[in-house]
DNA sequence: GCTAATTGCGAACGGTCGTTAGGTTAAAGT
DNA sequence: ACTTTAACCTAACGACCGTTCGCAATTAGC
């Protein structure tokens, strides 16, 4: 039927298949995702999706470590050019309020969806989430650190109650957003932000 | 085998599989429930189990409706005897955030769960969600409001800013209990709702 | 040009899904 | 005492699940 492809493109079908993994998983869940639905929408067999990966945990993997990436590259990656401390972790909760508002199919911040979802299911995606998870809070509370020792903050600010009021807000802009469909809900988050970051 | 039951046993049954499936839903998700599994915890046969309901997302709703009822005597019900306004506020996200914490089995606010769960999954289950969110949001407006009238916070106070900022700190609750099993998660949540609600 | 490896397909596997039909047994109504 | 109703069962249904096997087609290495 179709012309076979060159080893170069081997890495362009598995990523067009994580791609609509991602889309398919945003609505579905990672663990409602399916490798028959998967096929059908890639107009592939289900023997040629899962062979790329082997298992379905492997595919939940790799979808959830192209999200990770994908938020890496979109969040944090365009705050370096913010001064240290309060500017670059306000610039970094803005373009996640972005990120998450934009609704070009994959449904919000693929990452806190998963967080909700296998929050009580050990295993090796849960212990993948948790990783990024953490990552992320390490660079708040370096950021966080940082805004401290510059005085942009008060010198007594606890930054574990600071970080954790911080997610939350994350948390509501993603619930508005997903659940609510609030158009209000990115404004809203960056006066929360804005609140919690700029002293008093 | 078993002697039958009296009528008045229907519901015992219908109450007895609610919260089989309350708790196994809590860990698996409300979609990711099955009877089959609901009936080998429940020690009954397929039919016997559904008989009760009629289909699956008819089991669904009634497994949220009792969430829902849950909550509402362990949240608003306990607060009713705190004055109305902060207080009873502050009242009402403490026992939120105790019943968060409980660990028997029930993983936490099922509620919030399947608010993320079916963010993105229209349908008669995602109705029911979204309404029993309003209900929760109108009361904190209202109690809210109450507040601003009786000068326990500032007159040019946002209520909806407000409220969306409660919301926040409750799912960051949520979650860092649920997936990080932070025990301090609480005291945060609580220093973190004080914040909002005692003017500075 | 020949061989080896890669890529994806078709078909099938045992298993579980939600749902339904029909039967059995006990209780309730009269 | 007889009938009706309710609760629950076994058995089966078609559909889909994840996974595996063998095979055809294409490319890469030599």
């Amino acid at each position: 039927m179709s012309p076979r492809k060159s080893v170069a493109e081997t890495a362009a079908t598995r990523s067009r298949i994580i791609d609509s993994a991602l889309t398919l998983a945003s609505t579905e869940g990672l663990e409602g995702l399916t490798i028959g639905r998967l096929a059908t929408d890639l107009e592939m067999s289900k023997a040629g999706v899962i062979g790329h990966f082997g298992s379905k945990e492997a595919l939940q993997l790799a979808v959830l470590a192209a999200a990770v990436e994908r938020f890496r590259l979109r969040v944090p990656a365009r705050a370096v050019g913010a001064r240290p401390g309060t500017e670059r972790l306000t610039r970094a909760f803005d373009e996640w309020i972005d990120y998450m508002a934009e609704v070009e199919g994959h449904g919000g911040c693929f990452l806190t969806s998963v967080a909700s979802e296998f929050d009580g299911r050990p295993g090796p995606v849960r212990d993948a989430v948790l990783d990024a998870l953490a990552s992320w809070s390490a660079y708040v509370a370096a950021e966080l650190g940082t805004a401290v020792e510059a005085r942009e903050l008060p010198p007594h600010t606890d930054v574990e109650q600071l970080a954790f009021e911080l997610n939350g807000v994350a948390l509501a802009a993603h619930q508005s957003i997903q659940l609510h469909r609030d158009p209000q809900a990115p404004t809203r988050a960056r006066r929360a932000v804005a609140r919690l970051l700029i002293a008093p």
